[in-house]
DNA sequence: GAGTTTGAAACT
DNA sequence: CAGTTTCAAACTC
């Protein structure tokens, strides 16, 4: 499975780009020890075929069958008893360890390297899905990122005091022991994805599951503080057993990589982006934190699905998550999960697609709305700096839309939804055909080499977020802390009965929606763009919920966009470009380079946007080999003892004086600097010619303000006027009939209003005056009124 | 709204 | 790297 397909690939730059592979092949079908094809190579660097799908199927006794990593459809499936833990690594040592002595075969220690123990066996409950896609890379420092062989991914069970199933991808061996042991202070953190199903939300998380990774063992405690080693992650979703079809209950866990949209893309949908919570990123060392989901998820993987993955603005990953219900009707179902992401923005497409006939795929679980723990936080293991995620549970209009997140760069995200599966769960691509999901295996684990793309912006300071939630009955939560990259997780729906548990999450994890699910998806945003998102037509926040847990927002730093505060930005909408000849896929266009889809432009022929993944990645390649800095912030911090911010490359005017938005440097609101190579600059510190313009611009920003408040007080006035006084309309009463005054009347008052303020301004009359000349027009303005409405009267009395 | 000006981006 | 062209935003009327 390709993350990105090679022929996108190879137009990536390869600075962005990095690796990290973890393959797992097919395990021996019915053996309790599963072992995959240790030290399987990616394929491809930029090749991910790392779709880890482990399904699990509870008979009544329980039984589980999982274990099953390849790329092959052809897997079969291990048996497991009740109350086993199912150790994977990708190593090729799987083990299952039965949880009693008797149960079965033990696995071979070697192989828990990382995982060192479950304190609790739990047992698995049926109707368990979990899909979770890994993309284990870094981002920000590909080039001297040595590729993760020892990745460990531990998927466990909390329910009914079963067992937990733990799923370790990690590569033993001599190699993966020395990489890890030799990594250095930059070498990227190996991440933990933790998976716990629980039957109950409220149910004690998987505390006692530690994973230690490779490296973790090998490097002193300082080392590992340093490093920031792998993060453990966790993700408690409470369950809800349901019997399938065959009256089998199945569990079904998948773990898969980000898939590529493409060829999905006529299925990709996109759907609006309800708030969520904000989890906070675990601090390196930090105990993995739980969030428990009120529904069973039924994730899986598309095999063929890609991600591409183009330069960020920030550093960070995006993780899209989706959990979702699947309908009962719909036992087999599969869900695609594409991801884009390019411009530093990551483009995130989960797409559904069906899945083959298969009683092991076939699962059934109605979600259920359950108590949830009401704060729950996720911790995103970022490498070397966490960060903090978004997580937008997508809603139903299967399309794929993306957001825009005017200000800032590098935001684009396609959430596609998880479409309520129908009877045959026919919701998928056609392009995303591919075996594994088709044929119905019960457990496909794939982890692959992963090259990513490196955005290559500083992180950015995170500004306040507080996501509005969605429904009642889901918790949306917002963590902040101290770290950078912050994000939210959104739900995007109304959708009671999910509640899906990210903890941990790694950058660039991708949880796919539910096959068949409730219309659910999660894309993860960076914190920054929420307001934006809030704004955008694209994205309805619903704001009939609000958070269980007040208490859980914290203010975040604000982020700084080219100087400016995430919250001016946000404030200020993009302006909709005119591109008539670019397609939007050149620098001149400012959506293009600022890392946003066109939206609610007037462009033509844009080819800013999901329907042209394609060319829009190449201008991406193109642009970035020009300029391997063409997106990143063009204001950007000064030299030492020059202003704080300055043009990273300084303008080149020549006519403009540089007092002119034709300066980029005037137009961020900053002076020249010495890079600068514009002729006659009239704007440094001293330029009288600046500083009048500056005093007439803040003027006349002051007035429109001013103007805007008085407006606004007024219409209030008006309003709160006409509400308080009951209309009476009554045939041979004094009352006058205020119902004359309807909104076009007290609109007009307003305007009337608000001129006088203006001829006041313009006189330049003291406030008093002011105030009275506007209370004088006020007065006349209800005369007229009264008068209008007497005389109507009187004319309806006449004629009636 | 049409036309002009301007400078960054793209191209040679 | 420099000169030229293209492009879209800013600006003017």
């Amino acid at each position: 499975m390709n993350v990105v397909s090679p022929e996108l690939n190879s137009l990536l730059p390869d600075e962005i780009m990095d690796t990290e592979a973890i393959v797992m092949d097919e395990l021996p079908a019915e053996s309790t020890v599963l072992t995959g094809q240790a030290e399987a190579p990616a394929p491809m660097e930029t090749e991910l075929s790392e779709m880890v799908a482990l399904n699990v199927v509870a008979m009544p006794t329980q039984r589980t069958q999982a274990l099953t990593t390849s790329t092959t459809a052809d897997s079969t499936l291990g048996s497991i008893s009740t109350g086993t833990q199912l150790l994977l690594t990708s190593s090729g040592a799987a083990v299952h360890r039965p949880a009693t002595p008797s149960a079965g075969k033990s696995g071979s220690p070697g192989v828990s390297s990382g995982l060192q123990k479950l304190s609790t066996p739990f047992a698995i409950p049926a109707n368990h899905q979990i899909i979770l896609n890994k993309v284990s890379a870094d981002t920000r420092s590909p080039a001297q990122a040595p590729k993760q062989e020892g990745q460990k991914l531990v998927v466990t069970t909390l329910p009914k005091g079963g067992q937990p199933i733990m799923l370790t991808l990690s590569h033993t061996g001599a190699k993966a022991a020395s990489v890890q042991g030799a990594a250095d202070a930059k070498a990227p953190l190996q991440q933990f994805q933790v998976v716990t199903i629980g039957g109950r939300a409220d149910r004690k998380p998987v505390m006692g599951v530690q994973a230690v990774s490779t490296t973790s063992q090998l490097l002193a405690p300082s080392q590992q503080s340093a490093l920031q080693a792998q993060q453990l992650k966790t993700v408690q979703i409470a369950k809800k057993t349901q019997a399938s079809p065959s009256g089998q209950m199945i569990t079904k866990f998948i773990i898969t990589k980000p898939l590529n949209s493409k060829g999905l893309s006529g299925q990709t949908s996109v759907s609006p982006v309800i708030p969520g919570r904000v989890l906070p990123q675990n601090p390196p060392g930090t105990p993995p934190q739980t969030i428990a989901s009120s529904e069973t998820a039924t994730l899986q993987s598309m095999p063929s699905s890609k991600i591409a993955i183009s330069p960020l603005k920030s550093p960070s990953k995006l993780t899209v998550v989706s959990v979702a219900s699947q309908a009962p009707s719909s036992p087999q179902k599969s869900v695609t999960l594409p991801i884009n992401v390019a411009l530093g923005q990551q483009i995130l497409a989960v797409q559904q697609q069906p899945a083959a006939s298969s009683p092991a795929k076939v699962v059934s679980s109605s979600s259920t709305p359950q108590t949830i723990k009401p704060v729950q936080t996720v911790a995103v293991g970022g490498v070397g700096t966490p960060q903090y995620k978004t997580i937008i549970p997508l809603a139903t209009p299967p399309n794929v839309q993306p957001i825009q997140v005017p200000g800032s760069r590098f935001h684009y995200v396609r959430l596609v939804t998880a479409t309520t599966s129908s009877g045959t769960g026919q919701t998928g691509s056609p392009n995303t055909n591919s075996p594994a999901i088709q044929t119905a295996k019960p457990v496909v684990v794939n982890t692959a080499a992963v090259r990513m793309s490196v955005p290559l912006v500083p992180a950015q300071p995170m500004k306040q977020v507080v996501p509005k939630p969605l429904s009642s009955s889901s918790t949306p939560q917002v963590v902040t802390s101290s770290q950078s990259q912050q994000r939210l997780i959104m739900p995007a729906t109304a959708l009671p009965q999910i509640q899906p548990n990210l903890t941990n999450l790694p950058p660039g994890t991708v949880l796919a929606p539910a096959p068949g699910g409730a219309n659910v998806g999660y894309t993860v945003l960076p914190a920054q763009y929420v307001t934006q998102l809030q704004q955008s037509p694209f994205v309805t926040l619903a704001s009939s919920t609000s958070f269980s847990t007040p208490t859980s927002v914290q203010t975040q730093a604000r982020l700084s966009l080219n100087g400016l505060s995430t919250s001016d930005s946000a404030s200020r909408p993009r302006k909709p470009c005119n591109c008539t000849k670019s397609q939007c896929l050149k620098l001149y266009c400012d959506c293009f380079a600022n890392g946003e889809f066109c939206n609610n432009c007037n462009c033509t022929n844009c080819f800013n946007n999901l329907e042209h993944e394609t060319e829009r990645l190449k201008a991406i390649k193109a642009c970035l080999d020009r300029n391997p800095e063409a997106f990143k912030p063009k204001i950007g911090k000064g030299k030492e003892g020059e202003s704080d911010r300055r043009h990273s490359k300084g303008c080149n005017c020549k006519r403009s004086g540089c007092l002119k938005n034709y300066c980029e440097c005037y137009e961020a609101k900053i002076m020249c600097s010495s890079i600068c190579k514009c002729v006659g600059c009239k704007n440094f510190e001293e330029s009288l010619e600046r500083k009048s313009l500056m005093h007439l611009a803040d003027a006349a920003e002051v007035r429109v303000q001013q103007q805007t408040a008085a407006k606004t007080k007024l219409s209030f006035q008006i309003s709160d006027l006409l509400t308080r006084t009951t209309p009476a309309v009554t045939s041979g009463g004094g009352k006058l009939p205020y119902t004359f005054v309807t909104k076009e009347v007290a609109e007009a008052t307003c305007d009337c209003l608000i001129e006088q303020a203006e001829q006041a301004e313009l006189t330049n009359q003291p406030q008093a005056v002011a105030e009275r000349m506007i209370l004088e027009e006020f007065g006349r303005c209800l005369m007229r009124i009264i008068n209008s409405a007497g005389k109507a009267k009187a004319d309806c009395s006449i004629n009636c």
